[in-house]
DNA sequence: AAACAGGCCTAAA
DNA sequence: TTTAGGCCTGTT
Protein backbone atom coordinates (compact mmCIF):
# COMPACT_ATOMS: atom_id res chain seq x y z
CA UNK A 1 0.00 0.00 0.00
CA UNK A 2 0.89 3.38 -1.05
CA UNK A 3 1.31 4.89 2.84
CA UNK A 4 2.47 3.94 6.63
CA UNK A 5 -0.59 4.91 8.92
CA UNK A 6 -3.57 6.47 9.38
CA UNK A 7 -5.07 8.27 11.80
CA UNK A 8 -7.99 10.77 13.26
CA UNK A 9 -8.24 13.29 15.28
CA UNK A 10 -10.36 17.04 15.57
CA UNK A 11 -9.68 20.33 16.33
CA UNK A 12 -11.93 23.31 16.39
CA UNK A 13 -15.28 21.07 15.86
CA UNK A 14 -13.55 19.70 12.52
CA UNK A 15 -12.64 16.04 12.62
CA UNK A 16 -9.46 14.82 10.67
CA UNK A 17 -7.91 12.11 9.21
CA UNK A 18 -4.31 11.82 9.00
CA UNK A 19 -2.31 9.91 6.20
CA UNK A 20 1.29 9.64 6.65
CA UNK A 21 4.34 8.12 5.16
CA UNK A 22 2.02 8.53 1.60
CA UNK A 23 3.57 7.55 -1.24
CA UNK A 24 2.52 8.35 -5.09
CA UNK A 25 -0.16 10.83 -3.49
CA UNK A 26 0.30 14.49 -4.94
CA UNK A 27 -2.58 16.60 -3.96
CA UNK A 28 -2.15 19.17 -7.11
CA UNK A 29 -1.72 16.82 -9.85
CA UNK A 30 -4.57 14.71 -8.04
CA UNK A 31 -7.52 17.62 -7.96
CA UNK A 32 -5.76 19.42 -10.87
CA UNK A 33 -5.73 17.04 -14.02
CA UNK A 34 -9.43 17.50 -14.95
CA UNK A 35 -10.65 14.09 -13.33
CA UNK A 36 -13.42 16.40 -11.08
CA UNK A 37 -15.06 19.49 -11.41
CA UNK A 38 -15.71 20.38 -7.39
CA UNK A 39 -13.14 21.11 -6.23
CA UNK A 40 -10.53 24.07 -6.03
CA UNK A 41 -7.83 25.07 -4.03
CA UNK A 42 -7.68 27.14 -1.36
CA UNK A 43 -5.19 28.95 1.06
CA UNK A 44 -6.38 28.84 4.78
CA UNK A 45 -5.38 31.86 7.07
CA UNK A 46 -1.84 30.16 8.26
CA UNK A 47 -0.74 29.68 4.73
CA UNK A 48 -1.53 26.30 4.00
CA UNK A 49 -2.70 25.52 0.80
CA UNK A 50 -5.93 22.70 0.40
CA UNK A 51 -7.73 21.33 -1.99
CA UNK A 52 -11.78 21.79 -1.13
CA UNK A 53 -15.01 20.47 -2.01
CA UNK A 54 -18.05 18.38 -1.54
CA UNK A 55 -17.74 14.57 -2.11
CA UNK A 56 -19.73 11.69 -0.77
CA UNK A 57 -22.49 14.27 0.72
CA UNK A 58 -19.68 16.54 2.96
CA UNK A 59 -17.45 19.07 2.36
CA UNK A 60 -13.90 18.19 2.71
CA UNK A 61 -10.37 19.80 2.35
CA UNK A 62 -7.19 17.89 1.83
CA UNK A 63 -4.19 19.19 3.04
CA UNK A 64 -0.07 17.86 1.84
CA UNK A 65 2.51 18.32 3.67
CA UNK A 66 5.52 16.12 1.79
CA UNK A 67 4.41 12.93 2.96
CA UNK A 68 1.82 13.48 5.21
CA UNK A 69 -1.78 14.28 4.12
CA UNK A 70 -4.75 15.48 6.12
CA UNK A 71 -7.82 15.33 5.11
CA UNK A 72 -10.66 17.75 7.06
CA UNK A 73 -14.29 16.98 7.57
CA UNK A 74 -14.16 13.39 7.73
CA UNK A 75 -13.94 10.76 11.29
CA UNK A 76 -12.80 7.70 10.69
CA UNK A 77 -16.48 6.11 9.48
CA UNK A 78 -16.57 8.61 6.81
CA UNK A 79 -13.23 8.09 5.84
CA UNK A 80 -13.14 4.06 5.61
CA UNK A 81 -16.80 4.80 3.90
CA UNK A 82 -16.12 6.69 1.49
CA UNK A 83 -12.93 9.56 1.32
CA UNK A 84 -10.13 6.06 1.45
CA UNK A 85 -11.08 4.58 -1.36
CA UNK A 86 -12.61 8.34 -2.89
CA UNK A 87 -8.56 9.66 -2.90
CA UNK A 88 -7.18 6.39 -4.56
CA UNK A 89 -5.93 4.82 -1.22
CA UNK A 90 -7.13 1.29 -2.02
CA UNK A 91 -4.93 1.65 -5.42
CA UNK A 92 -1.19 0.44 -4.58
CA UNK A 93 0.45 3.21 -7.36
CA UNK A 94 3.83 1.90 -6.93
CA UNK A 95 2.70 -1.43 -8.28
CA UNK A 96 0.45 0.37 -11.36
CA UNK A 97 3.50 2.45 -12.56
CA UNK A 98 5.77 -1.23 -12.31
CA UNK A 99 2.52 -2.78 -14.53
CA UNK A 100 2.45 0.29 -16.99
CA UNK A 101 6.02 0.38 -17.57
CA UNK A 102 6.47 -3.30 -18.21
CA UNK A 103 4.06 -3.28 -20.90
CA UNK A 104 5.50 -0.17 -22.79
CA UNK A 105 9.11 1.33 -23.96
CA UNK A 106 7.70 4.55 -25.11
CA UNK A 107 10.16 7.01 -24.26
CA UNK A 108 7.27 9.33 -23.69
CA UNK A 109 5.16 7.63 -21.94
CA UNK A 110 8.06 6.85 -19.33
CA UNK A 111 8.63 10.81 -19.25
CA UNK A 112 5.22 11.70 -18.31
CA UNK A 113 4.83 9.20 -15.78
CA UNK A 114 8.29 10.14 -13.85
CA UNK A 115 7.29 14.13 -13.98
CA UNK A 116 3.38 13.14 -12.95
CA UNK A 117 4.03 10.77 -10.73
CA UNK A 118 1.66 11.58 -7.90
CA UNK A 119 -1.53 11.30 -10.05
CA UNK A 120 -4.39 8.90 -8.80
CA UNK A 121 -7.72 8.23 -9.96
CA UNK A 122 -10.23 9.45 -7.69
CA UNK A 123 -13.22 7.29 -7.29
CA UNK A 124 -16.21 9.45 -7.44
CA UNK A 125 -19.41 8.71 -7.32
CA UNK A 126 -21.14 7.54 -10.46
CA UNK A 127 -24.02 9.47 -11.22
CA UNK A 128 -21.95 12.65 -10.72
CA UNK A 129 -18.72 11.08 -12.63
CA UNK A 130 -21.33 10.39 -15.57
CA UNK A 131 -23.28 13.61 -15.29
CA UNK A 132 -20.43 15.95 -14.73
CA UNK A 133 -18.86 14.28 -18.16
CA UNK A 134 -22.25 14.71 -19.93
CA UNK A 135 -21.66 18.12 -19.58
CA UNK A 136 -18.22 18.54 -20.57
CA UNK A 137 -18.75 17.80 -23.99
CA UNK A 138 -17.74 20.66 -25.94
CA UNK A 139 -16.58 22.62 -22.79
CA UNK A 140 -13.39 23.94 -21.20
CA UNK A 141 -12.90 23.12 -17.86
CA UNK A 142 -13.77 26.37 -15.92
CA UNK A 143 -17.39 26.43 -17.55
CA UNK A 144 -17.46 22.62 -16.80
CA UNK A 145 -17.14 23.65 -13.47
CA UNK A 146 -19.35 26.48 -13.57
CA UNK A 147 -22.28 24.20 -14.52
CA UNK A 148 -21.28 21.62 -12.39
CA UNK A 149 -21.71 24.08 -9.89
CA UNK A 150 -24.75 25.91 -10.71
CA UNK A 151 -26.58 22.60 -11.00
CA UNK A 152 -25.42 21.48 -7.38
CA UNK A 153 -26.85 25.20 -6.29
CA UNK A 154 -29.94 24.11 -8.00
CA UNK A 155 -31.13 21.14 -6.75
CA UNK A 156 -28.11 19.23 -4.61
CA UNK A 157 -28.88 18.43 -0.93
CA UNK A 158 -26.75 19.86 1.95
CA UNK A 159 -23.28 19.17 2.60
CA UNK A 160 -22.14 18.67 6.00
CA UNK A 161 -19.56 21.48 5.94
CA UNK A 162 -20.09 22.66 9.77
CA UNK A 163 -16.84 24.50 10.93
CA UNK A 164 -15.70 24.33 7.45
CA UNK A 165 -15.14 27.69 7.10
CA UNK A 166 -11.58 28.09 7.82
CA UNK A 167 -11.26 25.68 5.12
CA UNK A 168 -13.01 27.76 2.33
CA UNK A 169 -16.56 26.47 2.82
CA UNK A 170 -18.98 28.83 1.83
CA UNK A 171 -22.44 29.07 4.42
CA UNK A 172 -24.00 26.48 1.93
CA UNK A 173 -22.43 23.93 0.07
CA UNK A 174 -24.36 20.97 -1.71
CA UNK A 175 -23.75 17.85 -2.84
CA UNK A 176 -24.51 16.68 -6.44
CA UNK A 177 -27.70 15.98 -6.71
CA UNK A 178 -29.44 12.74 -7.04
CA UNK A 179 -30.61 11.31 -10.70
CA UNK A 180 -34.48 12.02 -9.32
CA UNK A 181 -33.76 15.11 -8.49
CA UNK A 182 -31.78 16.13 -11.56
CA UNK A 183 -34.99 14.05 -13.23
CA UNK A 184 -37.49 16.51 -11.61
CA UNK A 185 -35.95 19.74 -13.16
CA UNK A 186 -36.94 18.62 -16.32
CA UNK A 187 -34.95 20.05 -19.88
CA UNK A 188 -36.32 23.53 -19.46
CA UNK A 189 -34.67 24.27 -16.22
CA UNK A 190 -31.75 22.43 -17.02
CA UNK A 191 -31.49 24.63 -19.84
CA UNK A 192 -32.14 27.35 -18.29
CA UNK A 193 -28.98 26.96 -16.04
CA UNK A 194 -27.15 27.40 -19.60
CA UNK A 195 -26.20 23.77 -20.09
CA UNK A 196 -27.28 24.27 -23.61
CA UNK A 197 -27.70 21.54 -26.15
CA UNK A 198 -26.88 19.24 -23.26
CA UNK A 199 -29.79 19.76 -21.76
CA UNK A 200 -31.96 16.69 -22.98
CA UNK A 201 -29.04 14.12 -22.44
CA UNK A 202 -28.57 15.25 -18.57
CA UNK A 203 -32.47 14.90 -18.06
CA UNK A 204 -32.54 11.30 -19.82
CA UNK A 205 -29.83 10.21 -18.55
CA UNK A 206 -31.02 11.51 -14.67
CA UNK A 207 -34.87 9.73 -15.71
CA UNK A 208 -33.03 6.48 -17.24
CA UNK A 209 -31.35 6.10 -13.66
CA UNK A 210 -34.06 6.99 -11.79
CA UNK A 211 -36.17 4.73 -13.57
CA UNK A 212 -33.82 2.04 -13.20
CA UNK A 213 -33.99 1.51 -17.03
CA UNK A 214 -29.92 1.93 -16.66
CA UNK A 215 -28.62 0.32 -13.80
CA UNK A 216 -25.59 1.06 -12.20
CA UNK A 217 -25.05 -2.02 -10.62
CA UNK A 218 -25.35 -3.74 -13.45
CA UNK A 219 -22.60 -1.55 -15.45
CA UNK A 220 -20.34 -2.03 -12.37
CA UNK A 221 -20.32 -6.01 -12.90
CA UNK A 222 -20.29 -5.95 -16.41
CA UNK A 223 -18.01 -8.65 -17.46
CA UNK A 224 -16.25 -6.74 -19.98
CA UNK A 225 -15.12 -2.89 -20.49
CA UNK A 226 -16.81 -3.22 -23.97
CA UNK A 227 -20.04 -4.70 -22.58
CA UNK A 228 -19.95 -1.31 -19.74
CA UNK A 229 -19.55 1.43 -21.89
CA UNK A 230 -21.88 -0.43 -24.11
CA UNK A 231 -24.20 -0.02 -21.79
CA UNK A 232 -23.89 3.89 -20.96
CA UNK A 233 -23.66 4.30 -24.48
CA UNK A 234 -27.17 3.41 -24.83
CA UNK A 235 -27.69 6.76 -23.34
CA UNK A 236 -28.14 9.67 -25.97
CA UNK A 237 -25.42 12.19 -25.15
CA UNK A 238 -23.00 9.30 -23.69
CA UNK A 239 -20.40 8.10 -26.48
CA UNK A 240 -17.27 6.76 -26.33
CA UNK A 241 -15.12 9.69 -24.39
CA UNK A 242 -17.94 10.36 -21.56
CA UNK A 243 -18.66 6.37 -21.24
CA UNK A 244 -14.89 6.35 -20.88
CA UNK A 245 -14.71 8.89 -18.45
CA UNK A 246 -17.43 7.56 -16.42
CA UNK A 247 -16.36 4.28 -16.09
CA UNK A 248 -12.71 5.44 -15.06
CA UNK A 249 -13.36 8.29 -12.23
CA UNK A 250 -16.81 6.71 -11.02
CA UNK A 251 -16.60 2.72 -11.48
CA UNK A 252 -12.98 2.20 -10.89
CA UNK A 253 -12.55 0.79 -14.29
CA UNK A 254 -8.76 1.48 -14.33
CA UNK A 255 -8.37 -0.17 -18.18
CA UNK A 256 -10.68 2.75 -19.22
CA UNK A 257 -8.77 4.69 -21.80
CA UNK A 258 -10.45 8.27 -22.75
CA UNK A 259 -9.46 9.17 -25.96
CA UNK A 260 -9.88 13.07 -26.20
CA UNK A 261 -8.28 15.87 -28.72
CA UNK A 262 -5.60 15.86 -26.75
CA UNK A 263 -4.88 11.86 -26.37
CA UNK A 264 -5.25 11.73 -29.71
CA UNK A 265 -2.84 13.88 -30.49
CA UNK A 266 -0.27 12.27 -28.11
CA UNK A 267 -1.38 8.86 -29.88
CA UNK A 268 -0.52 10.57 -33.59
CA UNK A 269 2.00 12.41 -31.72
CA UNK A 270 4.46 9.55 -30.02
CA UNK A 271 2.59 5.96 -30.40
CA UNK A 272 1.71 5.92 -33.84
CA UNK A 273 -1.73 4.57 -35.87
CA UNK A 274 -2.15 1.13 -34.39
CA UNK A 275 -1.93 1.74 -31.22
CA UNK A 276 -4.30 0.16 -28.64
CA UNK A 277 -4.81 0.85 -25.55
CA UNK A 278 -5.45 -2.38 -24.13
CA UNK A 279 -1.94 -3.42 -24.68
CA UNK A 280 -1.09 -1.07 -21.59
CA UNK A 281 -2.61 -3.65 -19.85
CA UNK A 282 -5.09 -3.27 -16.87
CA UNK A 283 -4.24 0.15 -15.63
CA UNK A 284 -4.13 2.11 -19.15
CA UNK A 285 -6.66 4.60 -17.80
CA UNK A 286 -3.87 5.88 -15.38
CA UNK A 287 -0.99 5.58 -18.16
CA UNK A 288 -3.73 8.00 -20.04
CA UNK A 289 -4.15 10.49 -17.23
CA UNK A 290 0.32 10.28 -16.94
CA UNK A 291 -0.01 11.06 -20.35
CA UNK A 292 -3.00 13.68 -20.86
CA UNK A 293 -1.87 15.99 -17.97
CA UNK A 294 2.08 16.05 -19.01
CA UNK A 295 0.85 17.26 -22.68
CA UNK A 296 -1.93 19.75 -21.52
CA UNK A 297 -0.21 21.09 -18.62
CA UNK A 298 -2.16 22.53 -15.86
CA UNK A 299 -1.40 25.61 -13.63
CA UNK A 300 -4.04 25.04 -10.68
CA UNK A 301 -7.27 26.50 -10.23
C1' DA B 1 -14.79 38.56 -35.49
C1' DA B 2 -14.13 33.87 -36.01
C1' DA B 3 -12.59 30.02 -33.80
C1' DC B 4 -12.46 26.98 -30.27
C1' DA B 5 -13.58 24.33 -25.92
C1' DG B 6 -11.39 17.14 -22.76
C1' DG B 7 -18.04 15.15 -27.97
C1' DC B 8 -22.03 13.40 -29.85
C1' DC B 9 -25.72 12.98 -33.17
C1' DT B 10 -27.33 12.89 -37.75
C1' DA B 11 -27.07 12.64 -42.53
C1' DA B 12 -24.71 11.22 -46.47
C1' DA B 13 -21.10 8.57 -49.06
C1' DT C 1 -18.00 2.09 -41.72
C1' DT C 2 -16.26 6.35 -41.99
C1' DT C 3 -16.66 11.45 -42.41
C1' DA C 4 -18.46 16.38 -42.40
C1' DG C 5 -21.53 19.84 -40.15
C1' DG C 6 -24.05 21.58 -36.51
C1' DC C 7 -24.81 22.39 -31.82
C1' DC C 8 -25.77 26.00 -26.64
C1' DT C 9 -22.83 29.08 -24.53
C1' DG C 10 -18.76 31.77 -23.22
C1' DT C 11 -14.21 33.32 -23.92
C1' DT C 12 -10.35 35.00 -26.56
Amino acid sequence: MDYEKISFGSGNGVPFAVIEGVRHFDADRIFDCGQCFRFSSFVTSDGHREWCGAAGGKYIAVRQEDRKVTVFGTDEQDFYGFYHAFLGLGDDYGAINRDILSRSDNPRLLEALTAEDGIRILKQERWEALCSFIISQNNNIPRIKSLVSALCERCGIPAECAGMEAHGAKEKEYAFPSPGAVAELGVEELSALKTGFRAEYIHGAAVALAEGRTDFESVASAGSYAEAAAELMALRGVGPKVAACALLFGFGRLDAFPVDVWVKRIIARYFGENFDPCGLGPYAGVAQQYLFRYERGFDGN
